[in-house]
DNA sequence: GTGCAAGTTGAAGTCGACTTCAAGTCAAGC
DNA sequence: GCTTGACTTGAAGTCGACTTCAACTTGCAC
């Protein structure tokens, strides 16, 4: 399990370590998220603070951030070393309210659910579950654009051709 | 914005009532969430409960279930008309368990976080974010599948050609 | 110096949940 | 009866985050 060399990581060492494949560290490098140096037979190598930037990642993922806005807030981190006490706080409490709104949410939904089940509910004149004006609000990772139809709030969907 | 004719609704008037697009309507009877009976020159006419399945299906998805499992949710309640208590609290409380865990979730790495800002943390060697134990374990709607890579648990990825 | 696992590339495929398109048909108001 | 907006269909496109493929090259153990 030891570092072959000079504590630079192979793909295959980077992947075992962040748990990651190697096909999707390849997909990172080339959204410019993390980055590596070259053998002279053009194989990557990475520094080992590498490990921390694909953490950094994964965190933002499960925070419900795109790769794309992953890269954003890592360009407000040092690339070579640990980010200090004050940098790493700025990105922290934005995460933290960003979990709050999501949680804030699941909380809505289960009180909602709780009522249903004790008012018998679901008939169309007043169920709470109908009334979507809560859906575009913090929904978790991912599920953003999937759930989102408000034109009031929001990035649209697919706002691409049309 | 009344109903044109005996209390059924076109896809125009459900997609305005429901929030979604008649085209996610459509998609949504071809995976079989729903149905229509049709009139003489074929259009689609829905009854009003169909409002319900709708707003079934959205709120499956809030919990994170895939239409396919929203699919299978649904067959246990009935069609035509509002569960009752018995039927309705099976479905809420199996929810409301998803529903916890990912509240469950999100604490937890919530508190990572704020351990992070404590301890001016992301060093290496004994950041809580780096170990990725509980990566498997509920994450948010949608977002399962793309956090997960532990093979000991939960689906695979993407297990169909190889 | 050879064998083979592990690395390289770009292009194409996958997944779920839809949306968009093209080419036509229906329904309702005037 | 005509116009026009709402509807019909199947096929193809979109999105993000990867994975898979094919054809090839490197690097390390023996």
């Amino acid at each position: 399990m030891g570092l072959s060399r000079n504590d630079l990581l192979t793909i295959g060492q980077l992947a075992e370590r962040s748990g990651l494949a190697t096909s999707a560290l390849r997909y990172y490098e080339k959204l410019g998220l993390i980055h590596a140096e070259r053998t002279s037979g053009n194989q990557r190598r990475y520094a080992r603070a590498t490990l921390r930037r694909v953490a950094f990642v994964r965190a933002a993922q499960r925070v419900g951030l795109s790769l794309e806005e992953a890269r954003t807030a890592l360009d407000r981190l040092p690339e070579d070393r640990a980010p200090s006490t004050a940098e790493w706080s700025g990105v922290a409490q934005s995460w933290q309210s960003r979990i709050d709104r999501q949680i804030d949410e699941l909380e809505r939904l289960k009180v909602k659910l709780t009522g249903c089940i004790g008012c018998g509910c679901l008939s169309l004149s007043r169920c709470a579950l109908y009334n979507a004006e809560d859906r575009a609000a913090a929904a978790g990772p991912g599920a953003r654009y999937l759930l989102t139809r408000d034109p009031s709030s929001g990035p649209e969907p697919h706002p691409s051709t049309g």
